[in-house]
DNA sequence: ACGTTGGTCGTGATTACGTCA
DNA sequence: TTTGACGTAATCACGACCAAC
């Protein structure tokens, strides 16, 4: 499961620059004019649509989170760090261990290993070169095939209750713990991966409505221009956008009578409109907007 | 071309702490 | 109130990979 990598290399490849937080996201920007929102929070603290995330470079895409045929975790060795202790836990869940921590470096002899069976913690016979009684600990490295049904498990279920724990442990021939252990890390990554994927989002959409409200400043101080230049103002076309009351807030059913001679009819400022406002149990005023049903 | 080395990253494991029945 | 199980967050430790030399 070493696909951030992977794509990490592709990306460099690309000539895309790494995000610095030393992870391989492949982050492009929503649509500019048509951003979508954000995902809604999710039912589960981790969606888990990551097949579909991947497959679109187009959307925040978590690299990865399943095994893949390039995973190197089957040309990898494996090695099982065994306490007297924790050998208690196994309760009849034997994991024999087979070690290849020795054989790293050569890649090809790794393969070889490989394809000749290593790395598998089967229960091959495999004697116990752990510690030889030391109690430190060795890291070891699952199989592709212990990957994919964890990962399987994992798509399925985000957490594990006792029994099939035990029973998933039972069929990987791992100890419950390691089971247990590779759920809680493997939760607290797709979480990590996830908030990062939702913050590279989130910047983006800030950026967007940043954008969005310099055009708008832009568009207010043209608008004051206007109003400062009454000749143009008088040529104005009357607002066709929706107008708000502004003591109710009711959205007006036409705009508001504007269409009487300029002569005639002073320009309605914003505070003639409201000062003048006609309150809004008036009838008049009830024709002029909207009256929906009040909260 | 080949070996060494330092940095980076993925990942298994541990520890501390919070929550809840 | 106490306790044990279970969760998350932070961190450590190890091994693989890669680029620079």
């Amino acid at each position: 499961m070493c696909l951030w990598r992977e794509r990490k290399r592709e990306i460099v490849k690309m000539g895309e620059k790494d995000d610095g937080l030393g992870l391989s996201l492949s982050l492009k920007c929503p649509e500019p004019e048509n951003p979508s929102p954000p995902p809604p929070p999710p039912p589960h603290p981790f969606p888990l649509n990551l097949h579909s995330m991947f497959q679109h470079h187009n959307k925040p895409s978590l690299i990865a989170f399943q095994p893949s045929p390039e995973a190197r975790s089957n040309l990898r060795g494996f090695d099982i760090n065994r306490s007297a202790a924790e050998c208690e836990e196994e309760a009849g869940v034997s994991s024999p261990n087979s070690t290849i921590s020795s054989v790293s470096g050569k890649r090809n002899e790794i393969e070889e290993a490989a394809e000749r069976g290593w790395g598998s913690t089967d229960g091959g016979g495999g004697e116990d070169d752990d510690d030889g009684g030391e109690t430190a600990r060795k890291k070891l490295r699952l199989s592709r095939e212990q990957s994919a049904v964890l990962e399987e498990t994992f798509k399925e279920h985000s957490t594990l209750n006792p029994k099939h724990k035990v029973a998933l442990a039972k069929q990987l021939n791992l100890r419950p713990r390691q089971v247990e252990v590779w759920f809680q890390n493997r939760r607290a990554r797709t979480k990590l991966k996830q908030t990062e994927v939702d913050c590279e989002y989130l910047k983006r959409c800030c950026e967007n409505l940043t954008e969005e409200n310099r055009r708008l400043q832009k568009e207010v101080n043209e608008l004051r221009t206007l109003k400062l230049s009454p000749q143009s103002y008088m040529n104005m076309n009357p607002p066709t956008t929706l107008t708000m009351c502004p003591s109710c807030e009711r959205v007006a059913v036409r705009p508001p009578p504007s269409s009487a001679p300029a002569s005639t009819a002073p320009p309605a400022t914003s505070a003639n409109s409201i000062a003048g406002h006609l309150k809004p149990s008036d009838p008049q005023h009830q024709r002029s907007y909207a009256h929906n049903p009040g909260p």
